[in-house]
DNA sequence: AGCGCTCAATTGCATATGCAAATAGCACTT
DNA sequence: AAGTGCTATTTGCATATGCAATTGAGCGCT
């Protein structure tokens, strides 16, 4: 268990004091300088070093742990929370596990890959410069050796430590990028194409077949981490989502 | 601005003091027992009546603020705010909005309507009894003249008011239930699927053509209000979702 | 009627204080 | 080694208190 600087929470004087020190700790944790497991002082140094009473100081924290960015237990103290992006995102960014989950085997193939510059149309839809350098993948995933979605991606390298000397012939590009970036923020677009003719081959389903078309597109910090298209036979897929008039349930 | 029940509020002894009252409270809102509009007592009367310190009765009123079941202004009071599904959920649920966001002139026709007992295959789908009484809709909503999604609905008569003397001439059906039912849980599932032969007249596309099929299910305590499935063509559709990965942005 | 002023109701925030509950770590025993 | 119990640390909860900020409502003046 990694100890926290205490002079890293800093004040702005904007607004009440328990959200400063609320902002101060949460942004701490998503840009990653307080990293996960490690823990957040006890209330009473904050109180000290911020000069607010404990009251004050807990209701930031309880707030922080409701949010999930911390986790907080009695006599052990204040942990940085794993991020969920490898826990409730994952349902829907782990392919892998998304196969598993249905009982089926899961396999994958690297069909094509491409290192280098941003071709004009995919700069254009990821706002990327032409100079940056990205990969460029096919990946095909199968479950019991049935395809099962077809994935292209880019990957832009500046957002993604590693991407150069990987050639994820262990863990398909999605899974890898979990454990090799950070992302702050995430687009979803569902659609119904028809499936082109190299896709349907791929897929083994037949031209105009409708599929399900998943956009996904990741930032860190307004820095663009990687865009995926999915391509899903539609017949065998569904996106089911549950929640109240408040909320997710 | 109508006065609540200030004696409607009981505490269960079950946890934390605060959390009682958070729940007492959230029960008697999204029961409809307190509707929106309607104020809630001021910090002061709650406190007298629960035995709770004025903190106390605080803490479990701003979270329901945060969690938007009210709203909260200094001097004015405490009121219940009208139910989100008016608002986040009008998005999804009001197709007429979507329409004329799209900046496009809405219409719609409602091509058949059968009241009665519903199908063995609409009574398992949903999970109803035979003898229940029911109306199925067929619907037909167009966007600048041209069609925009077929609907098909089945609506159960115990859970909307008035459903027997309504005919739908003025307002669809979604936006109808909307003021006439209340519902605590929903599920949705997307899919790809082609359009079939009486599909694809209707919404004036090829047979096959790829469309994004959109169903869902919403019930008011485990009670079943309403079950729609929606087909879009695909072509000219895309639903889109941002967040970070700790919840939505 | 309209305008501006004051007053008081109501929520928002912070502090200080005390006790309760959970439990990690340690000393001690078996 | 394994259990047993004590103690100190840390968070959780509730209270009492005081002041600040907002603003509806009434009042008085023109």
């Amino acid at each position: 268990m990694t100890e926290t600087r205490l002079d890293a929470v800093k004040l702005d004087g904007a607004g009440p004091v328990y959200d400063q020190i609320r902002r101060a700790i949460r942004d701490l944790v998503v840009s990653g300088e307080w990293q996960p497991g490690t823990s957040v002082p006890p209330e009473h140094a904050l109180m000290e070093q911020l000069g607010a009473s404990r009251m004050t100081v807990h209701r930031a924290l309880v707030q922080l742990a409701r949010e999930g960015l911390i986790i907080r237990r009695r006599r052990s103290g204040t942990v940085v929370a794993t991020p969920p992006a490898s826990h409730a995102m994952l349902d829907i960014l782990s392919i892998p596990e998304e196969v598993r989950q249905l009982g089926q085997a899961y396999a994958y193939e690297v069909l094509a890959r491409t290192d280098g510059r941003p071709s004009p149309e995919v700069a254009e839809l990821f706002g990327l410069k032409r100079s940056d350098r990205i990969a460029h993948l096919l990946v095909l995933h199968r479950a019991d050796g049935r395809p099962h979605v077809l994935e292209e991606r880019v990957i832009h390298a500046a957002g993604a430590t590693g991407l150069a000397g990987e050639d994820f012939a262990e863990t398909p590009p999605g899974d890898w990028l979990l454990q090799h970036s950070l992302w702050s923020q995430a687009e979803h677009a569902i659609s119904a194409i028809g499936a082109g003719e190299e896709q349907a081959a791929l897929l083994d389903i037949a031209v105009g077949e409708p599929c399900l078309l998943v956009e996904r597109r990741t930032w860190n910090h307004s820095q663009p981490v990687t865009a995926v298209r999915l391509l899903y036979p539609g017949f065998r897929h569904r996106f089911v989502g549950r929640f109240g008039p408040y909320g997710a349930a």
